[in-house]
DNA sequence: AGCCTTTGACCAGCG
DNA sequence: TCGCTGGTCAAAGGC
């Protein structure tokens, strides 16, 4: 039944009102880009570097700050319509920088091992050595339609959106978890799509409704809300581990799909074992270290109305960058004099599989974006900047990087 | 018995 | 100050 509910979940239960380009993002980028160099399939951001101009060689974060910030060089392409909407910020004035890179998920981190963007979030290039950091990691996807076009992209099985978030949360996890060895998202995504894709609905929908999606922790609800600007209601959920501070929030349509997960504090424990996990813990693959702080995952159609409209303002409003300063979060680890707001900083992810158009396209991406430099640019590893927006609605301007192999 | 969900009330931040 | 909104609390009930 579910597997039918599935079959049949049309867009017209929940209604598409945005019009994507004719040539989505991503659809671009596989045209046009050069064969990935980092030994698996080429991923978006690979791609994505194609279509600027800007030819910044490598550089630290620290080096594109300094530079690019105080006197940006960065000429973005004029080709909006290819190269998407980056417009070089006719604002940009020089302010405490808060650098925000966007990868595709296809090169997010956990997918390249030994990529320096990899150092970003492992744990001693990103939670342990950001002890205080306030780390928000969002992941998003999105499918075209009724179906799931990220196995196009990512050569794995059909997953449903619950399947895609769990991948991403774990995928999340794995990064923070694995220092040096990491698996392939892609593998992640392919573990995670064992199971048949009725299965798993019907799986996730038997269960209850308002399980939180596995990510091998457990957690309790303490409270549901209809947020405003959402169809769905949000559930909230705390670790149920004790003295761990992490929450999430989720939101579920009626018929039980995730459509957003938001991760909030950093687990201070280790995920539980199997036998001793909740009834959600069925899914194995609790790798979570839960350095991530947020993780937010939208699918589906349904909210790509919102997505449209708020995705790149949201992603950087000042609940989400300025609320994680939680003093919960902040550990004792920190030194008097330095505790101002540059320690108080606040680092976002987010992990993109939005919108795909018609065809069997999908975009993915991740954005960082983090108040503080410090914990970004100087991670050892160099940066070449593609592309930058500024986003209204943030206060700094969005940067698109990508790593770039020593 | 213990843990969980539900749900209305309460609180804090913000414009 | 007030209303709105998101987040949390906590009592009640269920499993």
């Amino acid at each position: 039944m579910a597997e039918d509910e599935k079959e049949h979940q049309q867009p017209s239960s929940r209604p598409i009102t945005i019009t994507l380009p004719p040539r989505s993002f991503t659809e671009t980028f596989l045209s046009s880009c050069p064969p990935g160099s980092m030994g698996f399939s080429p991923g978006p951001m690979t791609l994505l570097s194609g279509f600027f101009s800007d030819s910044d060689d490598c550089k630290s974060f620290s080096q594109l700050l300094s530079g690019a910030t105080a006197s940006p060089n960065f000429k973005p392409t004029d080709d909006k319509s290819s190269a998407g909407d980056f417009s070089r910020p006719g604002n940009l004035s020089i302010v405490p920088p808060s650098p925000m890179f966007t990868m595709p998920l296809g090169l997010c981190p956990v997918a390249l091992p030994d990529s320096p963007g990899f150092g970003l979030f492992s744990p001693e290039g990103f939670g342990m050595m950001h002890q205080q950091a306030l780390a928000q990691v969002t992941a998003q996807a999105a499918q075209a339609n009724s179906n799931m076009h990220v196995q196009k992209e990512y050569s794995t099985p059909a997953m449903s959106s619950t399947q895609f978030l769990t991948s991403i949360n774990n995928s999340a996890a794995q990064q923070q978890q694995m220092a040096g060895s990491v698996t392939d998202s892609r593998v992640t995504l392919q573990e995670l799509s064992d199971t048949p894709h009725s299965d798993r609905r019907s799986e996730s929908s038997s269960l209850a409704v308002d399980k939180p999606t596995d990510d091998g922790y457990n957690w309790r609800k303490y409270g549901q809300k209809q947020v405003k600007g959402s169809e769905f209601p949000r559930s909230y959920y705390k670790c149920t581990h004790p003295n761990c501070p992490v929450k999430k929030k989720v939101e579920r349509s009626l018929d039980g799909q995730v459509t957003e997960i938001i991760y909030k504090g950093q687990h201070n424990h280790e995920p539980p074992q199997p036998n001793k996990r909740g009834k959600e813990g069925i899914n194995g693959n609790s790798n979570s270290q839960g350095n991530f702080e947020i993780a937010t995952l939208q699918s589906g159609n349904v909210r790509k109305t919102r997505d449209m409209k708020d995705q790149e303002s949201s992603q950087a409003t000042p609940e989400h960058v300025s609320g994680m300063s939680d003093s919960e979060e902040v550990s004792d680890t920190e030194t008097g004099g330095q505790i101002d707001e540059k320690r108080r900083r606040t680092t976002e992810v987010r992990v993109t599989e939005p919108a795909s158009s018609h065809r069997t396209v999908t975009e993915s991406r991740i954005v960082v974006q983090t108040t503080s430099e410090v914990d970004l640019l100087d991670d050892g590893y160099r940066w070449r900047k593609y592309g930058q927006k500024v986003v209204k609605g943030n206060l700094y301007p969005r940067w698109f990087l990508n790593s770039i192999r020593l």
